[in-house]
RNA sequence: UCCCCGAUAGCUCAACGGCAGAGCGGCUGGCUGUUAACCAGUAGGUUCGAGGUUCGAAUCCUCGUCGGGGAGCCA
């Protein structure tokens, strides 16, 4: 058995795919069936002469989704250069498929996603999904060649990392836990033993948004490194995403053109990525007409303003602390600020990387967590990490579906998610 | 939680106060190179639910249900 994607080293030889009907065309003595197996798309050509008639009828009488394989010679498409096809020499059923939902017109977003299970099977799903897989090997490949040690966070914690958003509450045998939005706070831990870290896979956030950006569960990669400072956090973060994009454009060609993906934006992406302070941020955003003021966070308006004005992704850093989370590190030459950078995607996906050095000085650390009213005997493990051996350390956490979306040009996130879980929204 | 928009054939939509329609999908037939193939024929309806206005409601009004887009939150 040979696979679609290995057609090409098969021209003129004889070979065996099995699939199922994508799609198909009759012209009376020859029929067209365009089967796919995971790997690809291709077309078979059923010719009346070549089978018998109880062969040819069957081949006419697919409907689409059967599953079935084919034996037939390996040739390269008459009208089109390096696109490869089969002449059927034989044919065969597994298993019948009657009345398939997703027919090859439009179709409602909502119809869909009901039929999420059935849609994955749609090219532009099939390569969506494969652009996220190559951007999950090249995260790791990256990380790991850094010197970073895979340490995965727990799903579930005792409390909030950050205390801002809601999370999930569970029944953990008669005491709340909760589903965690993020394995930062663990992974500094991880740092302390390992020094460089990072943990890869999903959170959860309850809150209830309703946008083409969000997800209730969605994938995350956060890296973790000791004695890095902010300055090397955010060289780490454009290496990384350069190296993503660079990978996708070079070994996701047949997805990205499947999508009908405009190429030339993603061409751009190479490092040194524009930064500009907060504050500039909030000068441009004020020149464009938007009422944010020095000390207020960016609403997505915001964001839009300021990624338009680049042709790669730019990086924000130093926002006011109040805007931020607790554990971010106070700027020393400015206090209102702190060694953050969130970086922005072009072609307005928003942001994909949020980062900071994080506090390492306990006290102030410990005012923080009372300024932000969090349970301070939660955080007793955490500031431990201050105790024993406190180390300057750096990291950010990256969306998987985010960087998939914008990479795939997707019009909305859940198309870079398996089975994403959105509001009002966990069938199938 | 708030603000918009929508619900009619399996799917995508039209009809906007006067006979319920088309394309796709299904089925039947035709065609040796099709690319969401094409051509001909055919089946397919409690117009989301409840109430109201009207001679007459898919259409206008009220309430409800479900869905979509956006804000906030953030990856």
């Amino acid at each position: 058995m040979v696979t679609i994607s290995e057609l090409g080293k098969h021209v003129g030889e004889d070979v065996k795919i099995s699939g199922w009907l994508h799609n198909s065309r009759s012209s009376g003595k020859l029929v067209f069936l365009v089967i796919r197996d995971g790997t690809g798309f291709c077309q078979c050509v059923a010719f009346q002469g070549n089978l018998s008639p109880e062969q040819f009828k069957l081949a006419g009488d697919l409907t689409q989704e059967t599953s079935f394989f084919v034996v037939g010679t390996v040739k390269e498409n008459p009208k089109q250069k390096g696109i490869f096809e089969i002449d059927v020499k034989q044919i065969e059923k597994y298993g019948d498929s009657v009345d398939f939902p997703i027919s090859p017109k439009e179709h409602g977003v909502g119809f869909l996603m009901s039929n999420r299970h059935l849609w994955l099977r749609s090219q532009k799903q099939w390569a969506t999904l494969r652009i996220r897989a190559r951007i999950v090997k090249s995260i790791r490949d990256f990380l790991d060649s850094e010197g970073f040690i895979n340490v995965d966070a727990p799903c579930i914690t005792p409390s909030s990392c950050e205390g801002t958003t809601t999370l999930f509450e569970l029944d953990y045998f008669g005491k709340p836990a909760f589903l965690s939005q993020s394995g930062q706070l663990y992974n500094e831990a991880a740092a302390a033993a390992f020094g460089k870290v990072y943990c890869l896979g999903p959170v959860f956030r309850a809150e209830k948004s309703k946008t083409r950006r969000h997800l209730i569960e969605f994938w995350q990669v956060e890296p973790e490194a000791a004695f890095v400072l902010h300055e090397e956090n955010m060289k780490i973060q454009e290496r990384l995403v350069e190296r993503i994009v660079k990978d996708a454009l070079h070994d996701c060609e047949t997805e990205l053109k499947v999508l009908e993906r405009d190429t030339t934006v993603l061409q751009h992406v190479v490092t040194p990525f524009p930064r500009i302070t907060y504050t500039e941020a909030v000068k441009i955003c004020q020149q464009e007409g938007s009422s944010i003021e020095w000390g207020g966070d960016f609403g997505a308006p915001d964001e839009s303003i300021v990624s338009s004005k680049f042709d790669r992704p730019v990086m924000i850093e130093k926002y006011p602390a109040q805007v931020k989370a607790f554990y971010m590190k106070q700027d020393p030459e400015d206090p209102r600020v702190v060694l953050c950078d969130d970086m922005i995607a072009p072609e307005d996906v928003g942001e994909i990387i949020g980062g900071s050095q994080r506090e390492d000085n306990l006290d102030i650390l410990l005012k923080k967590i009372t300024d932000h009213n969090l349970p301070r005997e939660m955080f007793d493990w955490y500031l431990d990490l201050r105790k024993y051996g406190t180390f300057p350390h750096s990291g950010f956490g990256l969306g998987i579906e985010r960087a998939t979306s914008w990479i795939a040009g997707s019009q909305h996130i859940r198309e870079a998610s398996p089975f994403p879980r959105l509001l009002d929204h966990n069938y199938p």
